[in-house]
DNA sequence: CGCCGCCTGTCAGCCTCCCGTCAGCCGGGA
DNA sequence: TCCCGGCTGACGGGAGGCTGACAGGCGGCG
């Protein structure tokens, strides 16, 4: 699951990204609405969870557009508490629920859950890649049908990639979305990871851009 | 099994709630509709028992919002005995079933086992796995036609393994399902519980996926 | 009211196997 | 050719999971 971000305030966005990503979710952080339109425009995102109140391009501007461009991206907006006329025009102009700052992080999880469940029913569930699929809601991994076992890191290590299928993704973040940023592991870990995973998936699915980082490619499906 | 009981009358409450865990069920109590609303929506129950005429937001509305939502819990309602508007317009606004105040709790129970059993797609109340059976209405359990008598703990487990067979349930998920989400029991609990139940259904039937959760396979039928 | 049994959470010890580390190798680029 | 980034086999520590033992609690029964 991949949710866009977009918060001006550095400290509250890096502490949504963390709450985020101890949930189990790939948090990108944008800032300002300009940037937040593009993103959503040509990336895929699960959710947004969307500041009102931003530089540039206001948040309600955001929502405004996407909805006329018929994207169907659900949207959590972040209200002050006192913007109650806000957050009435927030779900005219289409968001899927709102939030009053501040908040607590479980509560802004549980809500995103919430509101991804409900749109689950587009969203398969099965993620593929040529001849790997990874069906999310019976946590197994299959390639050309036969069923694999994967270790629980393996198994985000993989769903990680596959949600970013065709994007070259840095170590790095790897490593933050396995383990949380606060740790400090060697890049060693993650190769050899890589190793045991790409032993049990066979050869082919998971690419190595010297100097940049993995991927697994887009199509060849 | 996990139910969400919506009632202001703590009395009836209290009484509905004592009926559904002496019926195997767990019952989470809220008194308003919003409570109902925000519930509803941030949790997974496997239904909801809705009283209509409630402070705040009423039953009809919170049965409206949760059906524009596109959630799909299955929902029986609680009416006043000269509500015949308000029953037709529950069914109408997307209950399952109604039941007229006041009423005994064995016709409460067999409502919620029936609208359970419609919605989970189960023709039959009977579950089976294997060489074990489960059969929901007597609360039996039987290994290879060998009736067993499981505790009430081991049942509510077991019964909700087989209601998603072949799905890989995480640990924190069974504990919320077998407490409700205000519990401090500790993982080993549910540990010792397995271990327990595991020796009466003998090997095979439950498996454990470490660093996944639990699951009882799919095949075997 | 008190005794007794069963259920279930907690604790401690054990076992399995996951995964981080290390050391050495490979291969591409200058 | 050397260098650097990435790969991989081996291994050991430790986390996750299992189980036997025990105790508190609750209901049933005398």
């Amino acid at each position: 699951m991949r949710i866009l971000v977009v918060e001006d305030e550095p400290r509250i966005a890096a502490d949504i990204r963390e709450g985020l990503e101890r949930a189990g979710y790939v948090a990108e952080i944008v800032a300002d609405g300009e940037a937040a339109w593009f993103r959503a425009e040509t990336e895929t995102y699960d959710a947004m969870v969307l500041d009102l109140g931003l530089p540039r391009l206001d948040g309600l501007g955001v929502l405004r557009r996407l909805r006329a461009a018929d994207v169907a991206l659900p949207v959590l907006i972040l209200t002050a508490r006192d913007g109650w006329r806000e957050r009435v025009e927030g779900i005219d102009a289409g968001a899927d629920d709102y939030l009053v700052k501040p908040f607590r992080m479980e509560e802004l999880v549980a809500r995103l859950r919430a509101i991804l469940r409900r749109t689950a029913g587009h969203a398969s569930p099965i993620l593929r890649a040529g001849p790997v699929e990874l069906d999310t809601r019976t946590r197994t991994v299959s390639v050309t049908g036969r069923e694999i076992d994967l270790t629980a890191l393996e198994y985000r290590l993989l769903a990680f990639l596959l949600h970013r299928q065709g994007q070259v993704v840095p170590a790095g973040e790897l490593l933050d979305h396995l383990h949380g940023s606060d740790s400090d592991r060697e890049a060693n870990a993650l190769e050899a990871l890589l190793t045991r995973l790409r032993r049990k998936l066979g050869p082919g699915i998971i690419e190595t851009r010297r100097g940049h980082g993995y991927c697994v490619p887009a199509e060849a499906s």
